[in-house]
DNA sequence: AAGATGAGTTCCAAAAAAGAACCTGCCAAG
DNA sequence: CTTGGCAGGTTCTTTTTTGGAACTCATCTT
């Protein structure tokens, strides 16, 4: 299958992928949250060769995720906002940073702390299922075709 | 930068990203979580190129992500299974799915409904904060350096 | 007039992916 | 004892995508 192909597959995951899913996409999100806005500061954070930059930062406004913003007329300059559509992906990226904390972090612990500032403490994001409060667990989650399902779809397997 | 480089970064998101950020990983591992096993099957589902799947699944065993377990002897066949370590991916799929079911769907609806089996009812899986319990927008998570802090790392900025 | 700045483009070489063909170890049928 | 089939790869060639550096363009600053 091609990557261009992915967006028109039956399936969230990979539609989702298929704007997101590629080496440096999430790494510009995840700077968007750290408050990063303008081309040379994406470029220095990440160390992306520009022409990729340019290219990523064109497709995420393409979709929607961000938005450009002029912050100076003459010569117009702007800079690269998140949508709500973006914003919708923080907890994507939080509990990605959650897996490398537990997983990828050295003797000392993770190099970045998150503080959930309405309590203070530091942040621990739980997935719960918000029909009946309780932590979701993988095997309590099973699939099946919805709404949107096309007939030619294979009907998903559980695990 | 290197791609190679990102896992040595004082940063969790870009270490798991360094593993599960590529074009082709999350959706072998979304078809772990429908039960997808082995090699052919795989290749079926994805419609990827068979050397890119052997070099994906050698990688994420390599990383503890998924486990090789014989199914047969004589000859020996091995199926890939998630490891613990792979099952806490749950979390950032099903978020990833979510987005996808906002953002991506047609008209009719996500094609898939997941379903919690601990309450009947089609999920909404909520980020909530384990302290205080109460859901997490973006705008209340800040950052700082954590205690795997190496001092070269920058202080990251908040939102 | 000579830089400096921000945000890109353009060009080339190197790396990664797509697609197809080939290989291996074993079993089963003719 | 040869032929075919199957699961699970590996090899080969062509096309895409990156990485890295240099160049452009419109405007400030000195």
């Amino acid at each position: 299958m091609r990557w261009e192909d992915l967006g028109r597959e039956p399936c969230s995951i990979a539609r989702a992928l298929s704007i997101v899913g590629d080496r440096w996409t999430l790494l510009v999100i995840r700077d968007c949250f750290s408050g990063v806005r303008r081309f040379e500061e994406f470029e220095a954070r990440l160390g992306i060769a520009r022409h990729v930059l340019a290219e990523r930062l064109k497709k995420l406004t393409d979709a929607g995720v961000l938005v450009r913003v002029a912050y100076q007329e003459r010569p117009r300059r702007e800079e690269y906002c998140l949508t709500e559509k973006g914003r919708d992906l923080h907890p994507v990226i939080v509990m990605l940073a959650q897996w490398g904390d537990r997983y990828m972090a050295g003797e000392d612990g993770p190099p970045v702390e998150r503080v959930h500032e309405l309590c203070g403490k530091v942040l621990q994001m739980q997935p719960i299922c918000s029909e009946c409060g309780e932590p979701v667990a993988a095997r309590d989650v099973t699939m099946r075709p919805g709404p949107g399902a096309e007939a030619r779809a294979l009907p998903p397997r559980n695990v």
